[in-house]
DNA sequence: CCGTACTGCATGCACGGTCATTGAACCCTG
DNA sequence: CAGGGTTCAATGACCGTGCATGCAGTACGG
């Protein structure tokens, strides 16, 4: 019964998908949690700490909406919420005004730098043990 | 060096698992939809579709929720929804009258039936071409 | 120069999600 | 059998997200 694994196959890599996921994405909350910030909030920090070191760390909003997870609206009151807590300043952009950008604050930069290794110690923990290899995934513990 | 590398190739799984789940996630809602389901609606009746079919499909809640990935309320609203919009029924265990038996109803199981091929075509347009082999995977388009 | 089409970001609204709490039923011990 | 501790499901309060829309700014064509 080979042939009726065809469907069975995509079935499992999407459960392993789905399971990764909600472990990863809730470990991080929980690290990052203590520290005022949730799982997008720390991705579009960690864009716009990687981003351009050169230019002040700015990023076009309409930058960073293509590179991470969520719609343009939802990043932008992300954006408006990281500007509340004092982690970016948001100014707008001379050549086209419609533009705005968004450059992290040293407040936001300290942040990155005090739970980038948090976030990195959520990823080991829910991702290290598993081997790319996804053959009916074991789950240790 | 090469232990540098050893954070940024867990960043990369795990960037490669977000975009996966978003944009299958997102396919999978568009095709569903329609039919008046998301993602998560479809999760649950597929599991009571493929559940115990000699005991008419029943499933208690508190079985459900380890299974999907979803707080106990959110699966508790959901089921209520799947209730009201006739698609599945509730009923109060006899033996632990804490319990709620979750039972198919004619019109789930058809739709489930109709929606399948669906979720099965999502999955295989986000996920198919990719190769469980995710060493540096190259996407297309 | 003005109007029209278009782009970039912000906002109103509805929905679905989690967390914390509640309430009922069960269990166990004195 | 009374009482405290635990488990199962439902509910309330709140929050983040997507969709559709609004509004300012830009580009283009007459």
């Amino acid at each position: 019964m080979a042939s009726k694994t065809a469907g069975g196959q995509l079935e499992d890599r999407w459960r392993d998908i789905l399971s990764a996921h909600a472990r990863t994405m809730c470990e991080i909350d929980r690290a990052l949690h203590p520290h005022g910030l949730g799982a997008s909030d720390f991705e579009v920090l960690d864009m716009l700490a990687t981003a351009a070191p050169e230019e002040g760390r700015q990023c076009r909003v309409q930058n960073l909406v293509g590179r991470v997870h969520l719609s343009q609206s939802a990043l932008s009151r992300l954006i408006a919420r990281l500007e509340k807590d004092g982690l970016v300043t948001r100014s707008v952009c001379a050549e086209d005004r419609r533009g705005v950008w968004v450059s992290l604050t040293s407040r936001g930069r300290d942040l990155h730098a005090e739970v980038l290794p948090l976030q990195r110690a959520a990823l080991s923990r829910t991702l290290g043990g598993e081997p790319p290899r996804p053959g009916s995934g074991r789950s240790p513990r």
